[in-house]
DNA sequence: GCTGCAAACGTAACCGATAACGATTGCAAC
DNA sequence: GTTGCAATCGTTATCGGTTACGTTTGCAGC
C-alpha cells in the first residue's frame, strides 16, 4: 500500500491496545510506570499497525528533538564534502541531520534566506544548526555553527587558516625563485577572499618583494571570472612568471588561458591554487595548491554543534584549521 | 543575539499588535478579510519581533506543507548529482526540500531505515518524498518516487535504461573487434546490477559470441571490490582483451590494476565503465563509459513528485531514461 | 478493618498554528 | 427604519504527542 490512507497515529495504537495515548507514549519512550503485560500489548499493537512516532508532533511538544539542521543556499561540490564531514561527526551520536534547501532562490541568491529558514527550523524542528554560507548576521534561539563565515561573524565558527595558507602558497613560489607573482583575488567582502589576499601581500612583504598592484586581478571565486583577468595578465610584455589564484577553480582557468596563449605550464608559468578540489589532482599538469579539507571543516562543525547543544563545549568559539601545501606539477623554478 | 531565548510565536505577535492569533495567521497567509490598517499593524509587529512561522506547527495543522523530502542512506557523489537535479526541478515551484540523513547507521547500512524515516516525515512534515535507495518495499501515506530502485519496486520510479546502456557498451567493444570480453558485475540483488549483466549477455549472444562465465567477476559496485577480480582476470594466460565494468569506480580500478601488471590501456586492454562520473573524464586515459545522468534522474524524479503531489501527473508510473555511449581513450581495437 | 503508600493508568492541559464558526460592525438598498 | 449582505475579527476545536496531576488499585502493616 504505497499510497495508503492517513498515517497511523498514537491514538490508533491506543485504541487497538485498549489503553490511553499517555500509556502508549510511556511505552514508546521507555518510561517507568507501565506494567509488563501492558507494555507487551502496546508493543504488539505498534507492530501490527506499523506505527512510527511523528517527528513533527514530537518536535512541537518537546524542546529536544535530537535532530540537527544544516542550511545552505547552494549545493556546490564542496558543500557535499562538508556534509560528509558533518555526518561522520554525528555518526553514532543519536543526532539525525536535516538539510533544508530552498528552491525559490536557487541560483538567484539573496541575503536573508538563511535567516528566514533558520527561524523556521530552530526552536522547533532542530536542536541546533550548521550554516554554510558566506553571509553573517545570523540569529537563532538554538545553537549555531557557521562554516566559512563572513568577516564579522559573531556566531561560533569553523574555518580554514586562509592567511597562513595563502602565505605558504606564495612562499612556495618565492622559494622557487619567482619574483613577479600575479594574484587573482576572490569575491571581495568574503572573509576567505580577504585573508588570502592578505597572505599574498604578507609573503611578498616579508620577502622584501615590492607589491605591484597591477599584478592583482579581482575575480569572484567563479572560475569564469578568472579568464579575462588571466588573459590580461599574461598578454603583458612584462607578464608574471607565476600566478596565485584564490581558488582552484580560477587557477585551473588560468592554466587553460596560458595554454591558449601558447605558454607552457609550468615551463613559462607556474600556477598555484587554493582548496585542493578533486579536479586539481586529476588535471594535467597536477595543480599545486593549498589543501583546506572541507571534510574536516564539516567534521569540526558537527563536533562543535553537538557539544554546544549538549552544553558541554569547552573549546574556543572560533576554530581555525591548518592548511597544507600540496606540490604538484604546475609549479617549478622560473626560466632565466 | 545569536543565543536568544525562546523563539517568537504567533501569539507574541498577536499580543504586540493587539489582535488575535487568527488575525495574525490571516495576515501571514495573505487571506481575505483583514482591514488594511490591521494588516499594517500586524506586519509591523512581525517585523519588530522578527517573527517567522514555525514549519513544525504549520505541518501539524495543515495537510499541505509545500515541503518535499529526500531520503537516502548515504551521501555518495552521485547522490549529490541527483540532489542538484531535484533542486533544479523544484526551482521556482514553491516547494522546498528537506533531506533527512540518519547518523546512526551511516556506513553500517541496514534495511528498513528508509521505511522508518519515511513514516516519521510523511503525512506530517512533507507532502511527498523522493527515495534514493536500492531497496524497495516502501510505503507512505504521501506520494513517493524512487530513484534507481530495486527490481520489485511498486513505487513510482525513475531509472536509467541499464539494459540498453550495457548492451551498447559491449557492442562498442564488439564493433572494435574484441571477442574475449570480461565483465565485472555490481552487487547482486540490485536492479541496476542485474540489468547491466543482462545487457552484457545480450550483446554477446546477439553477436553470436559464446558466454564464458569464467570471464565474469562478481563485484559489489564498491571500487575496491574490483581489484582482486581484475587481478585474477588479467593474470590468466588467456586474459580478455577488454573488460566492461558495471560502474566507473570499478572500471578505474581495473585500469589501475592493468597498469600495475604492466599492461597498457588501451593497447593491451580496453576498458569500459558505466555512470560517467567526473573522474572518468579526467583520468588518463579518459574512460570510455555509458553516461547515465544522475542529474537527469533527479530532475525527472523531482518533476514527477511535484506533479504527483499536485495530483496532475499524467505520465507513466515508471520512467526509464536513455543512456549515452561516451567514447574516450580507454578503448581501441585489440592487438592481433 | 483501616490507613498508608506506591505502582499503574487515565485525564486534561499544552505546544504553535489553522480554520470552521459565530459574533459584531458598517454600509447600502428598500 | 429595517433588512440583508459582506467585511472584519475573536473564539474555539483540532492536529499528534507529551507530561503534570489526579485517580484507582493492590498490597503490606497496624
Amino acid at each position: 500500500m504505497a499510497e495508503g490512507g492517513a498515517p497511523v497515529t498514537m491514538s490508533d495504537v491506543a485504541r487497538l491496545a485498549g489503553v490511553s495515548t499517555a500509556t502508549v507514549s510511556r511505552v514508546v519512550n521507555g518510561r517507568y510506570g507501565v506494567s509488563a503485560s501492558t507494555v507487551a500489548h502496546v508493543r504488539s499493537a505498534i507492530e501490527q499497525l506499523g506505527y512510527e512516532t511523528s517527528l513533527v508532533a514530537t518536535s512541537l511538544r518537546r524542546s529536544r528533538t535530537n535532530v540537527l539542521g544544516l542550511v545552505t543556499h547552494s549545493f556546490q561540490p564542496y558543500t557535499a564534502e562538508v556534509l560528509k564531514g558533518v555526518m561522520d561527526a554525528l555518526s553514532q551520536s543519536g543526532f539525525d541531520l536535516i538539510i533544508y534547501a530552498n528552491s525559490d532562490l536557487y541560483g538567484t541568491y539573496s541575503e536573508g534566506w538563511e535567516k528566514r529558514h533558520l527561524a523556521r527550523l530552530s526552536g522547533t524542528l532542530t536542536d541546533g544548526c550548521i550554516v554554510v554560507t558566506p553571509w553573517s548576521k545570523l540569529e537563532s534561539s538554538t545553537p549555531l555553527v557557521a562554516v566559512d563565515p563572513a568577516t564579522d561573524s559573531t556566531v561560533p565558527s569553523v574555518m580554514a587558516d586562509n592567511l597562513a595558507g595563502a602565505t605558504t602558497a606564495v612562499e612556495h613560489l618565492l622559494d622557487l625563485g619567482h619574483r613577479r607573482i600575479g594574484f587573482i583575488a576572490g569575491r571581495s567582502g568574503l572573509a576567505a577572499a580577504l585573508s588570502r589576499e592578505e597572505g599574498y601581500r604578507k609573503a611578498l612583504t616579508d620577502a622584501g618583494v615590492p607589491i605591484d598592484t597591477t599584478l592583482i586581478g579581482r575575480g569572484d571565486f567563479n572560475p569564469a571570472s578568472a579568464v579575462p583577468l588571466a588573459r590580461e595578465l599574461l598578454s603583458r610584455p612584462d607578464r608574471p612568471t607565476a600566478i596565485f589564484a584564490a581558488s582552484d577553480g580560477m587557477a585551473l582557468k588560468v592554466v587553460e588561458v596560458a595554454k591558449d596563449l601558447g605558454l607552457s605550464v609550468p615551463g613559462d608559468l607556474s600556477v598555484v591554487g587554493f582548496d585542493n578540489i578533486l579536479e586539481s589532482a586529476l588535471a594535467d599538469p597536477g595543480l599545486t595548491t593549498i589543501d583546506q579539507s572541507m571534510y574536516r571543516l564539516g567534521h569540526e562543525a558537527g563536533r562543535m554543534l553537538k557539544s554546544l547543544v549538549c552544553g558541554n563545549w569547552r573549546g574556543p568559539r572560533h576554530i581555525v584549521l591548518p592548511t597544507r601545501l600540496v606540490v604538484r606539477g604546475s609549479t617549478t623554478a622560473p626560466r632565466l
